[in-house]
RNA sequence: AGACACCUGGUAAG
DNA sequence: CTTACCAGGTGTCT
């Protein structure tokens, strides 16, 4: 199972009292800093923590990260700088080399990918790590030590419980692959979408499948159903964003109507019933609960024009963003 | 003589309801507010009524303000700001620049001074300016209307002595008034659009005003407005603020379509050509450049139901969020 | 010239 | 405690 995690720096002054974090879950994170750095030394430590943290693992792993320059550091620039001699554009030296080089090495072997999100723009476990560098960042400025969490089990230093870090061998570290820990520790997040209904969302682009138009006929017109999605969409997904699960139960209930898979005509009410749509209803206030999850189903929209038409429309979060989706049948005549 | 006012904001929540208001003394004051906007947009909106409800007068005029972003908006840094294209120091589009620029033009030719007072300091006119700002905030919070004060002698809207009622002319209602900041609001809630007369944005700029339906029986059905109207808005907007023009250029150009001012039907191409749709091509492409521009017109979209409608509906950036407005005008039969 | 990040300061509104 | 607005600055790369 993939490991999400972000890592995130930050230095009071810049330079100055700086820190470093990495996030997975409340009970799986690592912080730590200096007296004084940069605000990019400690983007470029918390990666590195990261990497070394969770080497034990076999696991792939993902980065969060809004430092484009630690991003580009990594996937773009450093094989031109190994070229040339860690010489930059310019011609000078490439600074913060010892990490970008410890950061090189950790590498070696591993299956990991990195995201941009946007900082300050709400994403959760951005947020969360973010908080710990700051804190981290604060605690070096009183001339304190920072609480540095619990790290990742079976990482060196990890408070984690059974970890039991003794003898055995640290072993994999380099490639050799198969390990295969038991890993217990993977299901945690809460959000996932369950997989168990019908309305699978699997791996690319899982929407839900219509190779016909059941029930078109059926389905009355709606008296304005581009309208409602559009308002209720961009109100919800503001809400949504606002993390406000009042404003959401607001949207929800009056004056919607969607159709179900059957291609059936429901209400709001039905449709809080419908299996169908519980993925709608039910997932968009989890979601406004939990702050997590990855793909938020919105409507299947009927209308009749010259053409009718049955519209599914989704919302999946993307690199921290919400995008709109969107799927669209017409039967001409 | 020289006249001496107070202006100020208020904003419930920032942003929430919000209200403006300026007071020369109990029978001279004027205040008007949004269902939603932020304490700056009072505060300049306050200042900007002002100097439109003074505007006939010959006499100097003193503003007394409590909001430092106000006063050096105005005296220090809009000089900077012409010169740069209203960019701040970070490159990124100056805020507010309607309400900014609107203030700008009614200075033109006007002995005005700003005074700065601390706030809630107990200075008399700032009190009584700050209590009608928040008075007009409450009452738009509770869905009512605030009482607007009877404003200037001689000012367009005044309830002094000399209005000089009846007669044609409703003409005037220069902006000033209700709705939202810089706009309209009327979409939104989850309301029924199915009511009569609910459409009755009025509107300083942007909104494209339309009491009539003119052309909707010339302008042929169109293949897939809501598909794309759905995507290219959710798409436009994602790039928009990836500010990414490549994309922007590429979402423009295929398979757009929409509807003039007169209801003539337009392919991409005569789109980019449409007087009435400039707002929406060059706009959007403007915006992708300079990153500026607070509100997008993506479309008018017709589509024939068993109503025919036309929908029109644009994106505004508000509290540095894009969220989405829409109305639709619908006639049956 | 551009991008991202990290801050420091100020005022107001809640 | 938060958001809404602005000005200065550094850390890093292309």
């Amino acid at each position: 199972m993939t490991i999400i995690a972000a890592a995130d720096g930050s230095a009071l002054g810049n330079p100055g009292p700086a820190g470093w974090a990495w996030y997975i879950d409340d009970n799986t994170w690592h912080a730590g800093g200096w007296k004084r750095g940069t605000n990019n030394q400690g983007e470029l430590m918390a990666v590195l923590d990261l990497l070394r943290s969770t080497a034990h693992t076999g696991e792939p792993l993902r980065i969060l990260c809004d430092s484009q320059y630690v991003i580009n550091s990594v996937t773009k620039w450093m094989k031109g700088w190994k070229k040339k001699g860690w010489k930059k554009a310019d011609g000078k030296p490439v600074l913060n080399q010892d990490l970008l080089k410890d950061i090189d090495a950790a590498l070696e072997g591993r299956d990991v990918s990195f995201e941009w999100v946007k900082g300050h723009a709400g994403h959760p476990l951005n947020e969360a790590a973010d908080d710990r560098a700051r804190g981290a960042a604060t605690a070096y400025q009183g001339g304190k030590e920072p609480d540095a969490g619990p790290s990742y089990p079976g990482a060196a230093g990890s408070t984690h419980d059974g970890a039991a870090s003794g003898s055995g061998a640290a072993a994999g570290q380099r490639g050799a692959g198969t390990g295969t820990p038991a890993s217990s520790s993977a299901a945690a997040r809460g959000g996932e979408p369950g997989r168990g209904g019908d309305t699978a969302s699997s791996g690319t682009d899982a929407e839900p499948s219509g190779d016909s138009l059941p029930g078109l006929d059926e389905a009355a017109g709606l008296a304005t159903p581009v309208g409602v999605a559009l308002t209720l969409e961009a109100e919800v997904m503001d809400a949504v964003e606002r993390q406000d699960p009042e404003t959401l139960r607001f949207l929800l209930s009056p004056s919607f109507r969607g159709v179900g898979a059957a291609g059936e005509l429901l209400d709001a009410a039905s449709l809080a019933a419908s299996e169908a749509a519980r993925s709608t209803v039910d997932g968009v206030e989890r979601l406004a609960e939990e702050l997590h999850g990855e793909v938020v189903q919105l409507a299947y929209l009927v209308f009749r024009g010259p053409a009718s038409s049955v519209i599914t429309s989704w919302w999946r979060r993307e690199s921290g963003r919400w995008r709109c989706f969107f799927r669209q049948e017409t039967a001409r005549g």
